[in-house]
RNA sequence: GGCGCCGUACCCAAGUGGUAAGGGAGCAGUCUGCAAAACUGCGAUGCGGCGGUUCGAACCCGCCCGGCGCCUCCA
């Protein structure tokens, strides 16, 4: 059974749904003003990660996730750029789904937008005046905390604490200094919808609780985001919810530690983020394999604690992922002489898997569950070198198939190895390395098919020397060339 | 000031009371015309430091050192 850590009890806990087999899941998205950087991408590869192996578990996962497309930073990007929000949300929004599908990270069942569910979030606030929990001043509606008591039991606050470590102008109108806007009287120029209270716009928090209240109910099964989420932004969901719904909100609470540089946070503010699509654009493997290396590097950490991004990172997970799939080439080989029984091979990927499932369940441990695939790696090798029938072989494969599909590992049929990576985009100065006249030239398969061939004849008149000469050449060109005992050869870029 | 996290071999990283998984890199061997891949072997008497609890601690407690995060928008 799965056991997930939850933030709100700071315990590990037995996951059960509410409503089995049906599991509702509320992750918060991105605010769409700019492009995704590393540490975006391993919360959606986290989340991405946890509904998979909960359906892989047998639920059904209704799974949401929002866009914040009304905001502070989103007018002032806008503005800057002399263009409405719209042009603004829906360039990023774009941008989104291009660098999460070059990752694999699947669409939510469920991506709502702030913009989209207005009606929802004044309907919400007017419960909350309704109850006392919120007061409106000039316009504005602000979320009494004074009048919720169980207010920091998430990121497990006192009042007083935050009161005397705010670093904030306190704004007089508010009657508590932690209060926090539920709705937003606008200005000229920015973005508005009619209220009660007058034209505005939503405040940050409430959209969240309005948009999963509308889609998984008041009381729903998981509810996921970064740290860096917990205070203030989901102690005010809960706020907020509990408040106006007298229910519980979310029962699971789960949060993904930092993607870092050098030991710090990647952030904005000290400039040492990389963009997904830099590290796309700037890699040198193919799209779809720098997709994988990226999601086996962001995975090989458990989701919790932080990870160090760095250009050594990434070159290991790819390396690691070499293996595999230099392994499933070897499978893809027919093999029609082996016929005696597979060994254990059965055991063995039971045994595999259930080492799988086991680390996945205790709170997602992929490192765990990557170390499971890597003996299951072993295992079959050896039995590969024992002589496994195209059964055996096609079994195989699909045991790591099957169990990657979690990870969103080793689904590729074809897997190009070698080409160099020159670095990292921008940024240190040191990993810029001009690399001569030019970088490895990108040969054709047909133009490698004709040297790996005129090499094959060269050995068969044991024309070492010249043989030799062709692979070193394929080589400084990045291709890698694997004889076989057959007298064939195959090659990997 | 408050709340919290991290520190395990050259690198990455599991392990949260029973005597240090796994991967990458490296070295040696087998195989190979030579390679590559694969396989086999080698690699922390020790888990930031010092005390304490315990039959037993990387794991629990205390103190200290080093690094980081949140408390303001932030995945």
């Amino acid at each position: 059974m799965l056991h997930l850590f939850n933030t709100l009890t700071g315990k590990r806990e037995p996951f059960e749904p509410l409503n089995p087999p049906m599991v509702g899941m509320y992750v918060c998205g991105v605010t769409v003003y700019d492009y995704c950087h590393v540490g975006h991408a391993r919360n959606a590869l986290v989340f991405d990660v946890l509904r998979r192996y909960l359906e892989y578990s047998g639920y059904t996962v209704r799974f949401v996730k929002n866009f914040t497309d009304v905001d502070d930073k989103i007018i002032a990007r806008a503005r800057e750029q002399g263009v409405p929000c719209e042009a603004i949300t829906s360039r990023f929004i774009e941008a989104y789904y291009e660098d999460m599908d070059r990752l694999g990270i699947r669409r939510a069942t469920e991506e709502p937008k702030a913009t989209e569910h207005i009606e929802d979030i004044i309907r919400l606030t007017e419960v909350l005046i309704d109850k006392g929990l919120a007061y409106v001043v000039d316009g504005d509606v602000y979320f009494n905390v004074a009048t919720y008591p169980p207010y920091g039991r998430l990121s497990k606050r006192r009042l007083e604490d935050l009161q005397a470590g705010a670093r904030v102008e306190v704004d007089e109108r508010k009657r508590h200094p932690m209060d926090f806007a539920l709705w937003k009287h606008s200005k000229p120029g920015e973005p508005s919808w009619l209220s009660p209270w007058g034209p505005g716009r939503p405040g940050w928090h409430i959209e969240c609780s309005a948009m999963s209240i509308k889609h998984l109910g008041e009381t729903f099964d998981i509810h996921g985001g970064g740290m860096d989420l917990i205070f203030p932004h989901h102690e005010n969901e809960i706020a907020q919810s509990c408040g106006a719904t007298g229910k519980e909100f979310a029962r699971f609470w789960v949060h993904n530690g930092f993607v870092q540089v050098n030991q710090e946070k990647m952030s904005k503010s000290l400039g040492n983020f990389f963009t997904i699509r830099e590290i796309f654009a700037k890699s040198e493997w193919p799209e779809p394999v720098t997709g994988e290396v990226l999601r086996y590097f962001l995975l090989s950490t458990q989701y919790r604690g932080p990870v160090d991004f760095s250009d050594q990172a990434l070159k290991e997970a790819k390396n690691a992922l070499n293996g595999f799939y230099d392994l499933f080439e070897r499978l893809k080989e027919p093999n029609d002489t082996a016929t005696q029984g597979d060994g254990d091979i059965n055991g063995v990927i039971e045994r595999a898997r259930m080492s799988f499932v086991r680390a996945m369940d205790d709170d997602l441990n992929t490192p765990m569950a990557i170390a499971a695939l890597q003996g299951l790696r072993g295992e079959i090798n050896k039995l590969l070198a024992s002589g496994l029938s195209n059964q055996g072989r096609t079994q195989a494969r699909q045991a790591f198939r099957t169990m990657g599909k979690v990870l969103g590992l080793f689904q590729l049929e074809a897997w190009q190895f070698g080409a160099s990576f020159s670095g990292l985009p921008g940024h240190h100065a040191a990993h810029e390395r001009e690399g001569g006249a030019s970088g490895p030239t990108r040969l054709s398969d047909d133009e490698i098919e004709r040297l790996v061939k005129e090499r094959g004849e060269a050995r068969q008149r044991k024309d070492f020397k010249k043989a030799d000469e062709i692979r070193r050449k394929l080589s400084s060109l990045g291709i890698i060339i694997e004889d076989k005992p057959d007298g064939t050869s195959r090659w990997k870029r």
